[in-house]
DNA sequence: ATCAATATCACATAAATATGCGGTTTAACC
DNA sequence: GGTTAAACCGCATATTTATGTGATATTGAT
C-alpha cells in the first residue's frame, strides 16, 4: 500500500486527486493539506507518507523550498511535482532540490496514478514535454568547450600533480625522476600552455582547458 | 506519416521493429540496418527519415559516435537509444552526443511506437528506469558539496586573485594593499583552510569546496 | 568597556618556483 | 643516416612563496 500525501493550495484540484487516489486499491491518501508548512505540521506528528505530490506555486514557502526542507528531515519521502510551470528553472530547481518526478497539472488522474506506481518501482515519473527539457539540458553546453593543447603524457602526468597540490620534488618523488626533470617538463608546459605559473597550469586543468 | 529508421545489428529484433512499425497507420519504416556505416551509406542518397531507432553495440562505429555523426550532418533527425545498456556513462554519453530519447530493450512494441509518437509531439521518451538515472544527475552533485570554510569577503577576493593566477605583488596592486598585508590574509587563509600552498587553494576553490 | 575578529602593515628568512643554458638517450619518421 | 620529439639530467640565479613574529586600527557583539 503506498501512501500518498497532497500539498495543493487548490482545493477543487486538491480533493479531487484525492479521492481519486485513495479510492484505488494499492493507494491511500488521507493527509492533503494547501501549505508546505501545513505538511511539516503533520509530517512532526504522523507516519510520513511514501510519496508527496507538491504544487509550486503555494501560499507561504514555495514548493521548491518545501522539497529541500522536506528531503533533508524525511529523506525517504519521494517527491513528485505537479504543477503548470514549464520552465527550465523551476523545473531544474525542482530537481536539484530534490524532486523525484516532475508532471504538468493537466496530467490525467490515472496517469498521476501510473506515475506514482511507477515511482515506487524505482523510475521517475516525467511529463514527456519535461523530459524533453531536461535532455536538452545535456545537449546545451557542448559546442563550449574544446580547447585541446596537445601536451604529452609525461606532461600530463606533470599537470596531475601540480593540481594535486604537490611540490617539484614531491612530483619528482612520484615518478621516480629528478627535480631538475621536473623542471624541464613544467618549463615545456608552461610554453605549451603560454603561462608562467604553477597557478595558472592548475587552474586551466581545473576548468578542463586541457 | 512519420519516417522511421532502425540501426540494429539482431536480425530478429530489427525485423520485428520494423514489420510492426511498418504495420502503423500513421508510420513507415522502410529502412533497417545493422551498422551506423550503413545508415550513412543510406542517408547520403534517400530523404532522411524523421526518426530513428539506434543500437549501442553494432558492428563496427558504436552507435554514441553514430549519434555526433549523423547529428551533425542531419540535425533535423531524432534519435532514440533502444538497448540493453542501463549504465549511466552510456546514457550520457548518447545524451550529450544528441540523442533524444533512451529506451531499454525490454520496452514493448506499442511502447516503442508510443514512444516514436511521443517524440513527434515534442517530448522525450525514457525508460522509467533511465529518466530516475536522468534525475539522480541532477541530485548527485549537492550533497558532494558541503564544505563552508567561512572565509571573509577580504579573504575570498584574495582567493579570487590567486585564482586569476596573480602573484602577491598583483594581488595587493589590484586592492591596493601592500605585499604584506596579502601575506598575512593568505596565512589566514591557508590556516582556515588547513593547507600550506597557492596551488591548493586554487585547487580547492576550482573545485568549488569553498 | 572589553573582547574577538578583521584588515592593515613591517621585517626577516627558508623554501619553492621560474627561467636560462647546457647536455644525453631513445624511439619514431623520412 | 639524419632529423625530430620526448624524456631524462645538471647547474645557476632571480623571483616568488611560505612562515614566523611582531604591531595598529576598526568593528561588532557581549
Amino acid at each position: 500500500m503506498i501512501e500518498v500525501g497532497i500539498v495543493e493550495d487548490n482545493v477543487k484540484i486538491r480533493n479531487l486527486i484525492q479521492r481519486y487516489l485513495d479510492m484505488q486499491e494499492n493507494m491511500s491518501c488521507k493527509i492533503a493539506v494547501d501549505s508546505v508548512e501545513e505538511m511539516l505540521e503533520y509530517l512532526k506528528e504522523m507516519q510520513p507518507p511514501n510519496v508527496l505530490l507538491m504544487d509550486i506555486q503555494l501560499p507561504g514557502m514555495s514548493g521548491i523550498k518545501g522539497i529541500e526542507i522536506i528531503k533533508k528531515e524525511y529523506p525517504s519521502i519521494e517527491i513528485i511535482m505537479l504543477t503548470i510551470y514549464h520552465d527550465s528553472h523551476k523545473i531544474f530547481d525542482s530537481l536539484v532540490a530534490g524532486a523525484s518526478g516532475y508532471l504538468l497539472k493537466h496530467t490525467s488522474l490515472p496517469e498521476i496514478k501510473e506515475s506514482i506506481e511507477n515511482l515506487a518501482e524505482g523510475g521517475a515519473p516525467m511529463s514527456p514535454q519535461i523530459a524533453r527539457k531536461v535532455i536538452q539540458y545535456f545537449n546545451q553546453p557542448k559546442p563550449v568547450n574544446k580547447p585541446e593543447s596537445d601536451l604529452t603524457a609525461r606532461e600530463q602526468d606533470i599537470v596531475n600533480g601540480l593540481v594535486d597540490g604537490l611540490s617539484y620534488k614531491l612530483i619528482a618523488d612520484r615518478f621516480d625522476i629528478s627535480i631538475d626533470t621536473v623542471r624541464a617538463h613544467i618549463r615545456n608546459i608552461y610554453k605549451k600552455l603560454h603561462v608562467n605559473s604553477k597557478a595558472e597550469v592548475i587552474a586551466k586543468s581545473l576548468r578542463g582547458e586541457i
